[in-house]
DNA sequence: CAGAATAATGAAAAATTTTTCATCATTCTT
DNA sequence: AAGAATGATGAAAAATTTTTCATTATTCTG
């Protein structure tokens, strides 16, 4: 992944690009406004982080010059604490998320990923098989037709195909669909999983979510 | 608007054509698949009409081909009645949407619409004042966390928000986020508005929907 | 200003979704 | 193959959302 970072804060960026690099990446530094508008011309950038408080041009500036040029590049503008009310301003500007210093490595690359997540829905639909995830009405798309599903039917099939291939932990659905740190006592997930087993079944005659015994469930397309 | 019409069926593309231009829109006509991508590497167009069936590329191909360039257009696939299990086929190439034939000009003016609507709505979010839509999680972003919207209160918000300053009718918001052809008997709407209005200003201590007296009603942000 | 038209509201009814629970089925282990 | 663990299912309960309805408030017209 290619990673633009325009701090001013030689510390913090250099940290930022080593460990950028550890996880395989490259990352390219610039301490100010001008220069982010120089290298992007340059470089296409998987993602660009814009610090708010920067020589010459503001991350603010920059963002809001960024997408008037029609770049849409992710961006993910870093703030300091004290400028709460800024999250709407950044948006508006055409950021995709905002961070408040101080932040961990961890915590800037999972931003990172749920913007690129977001980004790559951009997509309006996810496919599979025959059939595709209609992001935006939240309904499968047949060749003739489309069956509505509820918020969590949508939310699980989404996770699914997100994972496509993967074995899912009856776990991480807990925490990532139904946000639950804890396993629940009850079987929420197999009741909302069958349901949304049967809506696609019933349509397109064929078993997408299969069970592995004790570990999980693996959604399967082709 | 800039529409590039690929198709190798002069009295459609000409109709087209001519019917684009009516609307104030301007219309280039090309008719091979390899026509295309030499006028998209000329001209940026806000959305490129494609026939599934063409000389040397087909529509498909083309779509594959202009998507692994990394070129984001959106992309209406034209195809013949008969084959009707296209529709994923389309998708999974990268289009945004697929029309079969024969259409009517609304139809595909609709169509047209509806896609860049869903294209501009990349965003993710739709700001308003101090605060934004969040189009994935459908709940409002406030500086300091987010109200949960039920489905048609999203609906209806991100309705306002597309036409934010414009007078809107009821009619039309039956039409748009009820998908009722007739006005209903009932007062589903100002019962719907009330609650979002509820929601909105008991935590922005705002009112941004005001009552236009026989006429609809109008969002106001700023 | 009175009466009519248009909107807003509270509360109940209907529909849908989410969760719980008890029971049944399947798979694994030995 | 028997017993234990794990998963599936139907149906009821709880919660939420959507719609209806009756009543009250507001705005416009003459």
């Amino acid at each position: 992944m290619e990673i633009l970072i325009a701090e001013d804060e030689r510390p913090i960026a250099e940290s930022l690009k080593k460990n950028f690099l550890a996880e395989g990446h490259h990352a390219i530094i610039v301490e100010d406004g001008e220069e982010v508008l120089n290298s992007v011309s340059k470089i296409l950038y998987d993602v660009i982080l814009l610090d708010w408080r920067m020589p010459k041009l503001s991350g603010l500036e920059v963002c809001k010059k960024l997408r008037a040029f029609g770049n849409c590049t992710p961006i993910i503008l870093l703030t300091a604490l004290n400028d709460i009310s800024n999250k709407v301003e950044a948006l508006n500007a055409g950021a995709d998320d905002y961070i408040t210093k101080p932040f961990s490595f961890d915590e800037i690359m999972a931003r990172i990923n749920a913007v690129l997540r977001r980004f790559q829905q951009t997509t309006t639909y996810l496919p599979f098989g025959d059939f595709a995830l209609n992001l935006i009405t939240r309904s499968v798309e047949l060749p003739n037709g489309q069956i509505k599903l509820s918020e969590k039917e949508f939310e699980l099939l989404r996770f699914f195909l997100l994972n496509k291939g993967a074995i899912i932990s009856r776990e991480s659905l807990c925490e990532k669909v139904w946000s639950l740190k804890c396993t629940p006592m009850t079987n929420i997930v197999e009741v909302t999983l069958k349901n949304l087993r049967k809506k696609l079944e019933s349509v397109t005659k064929r078993s997408f979510i299969k069970t592995i015994y004790g570990e999980g469930y693996i959604f399967i397309a082709d």
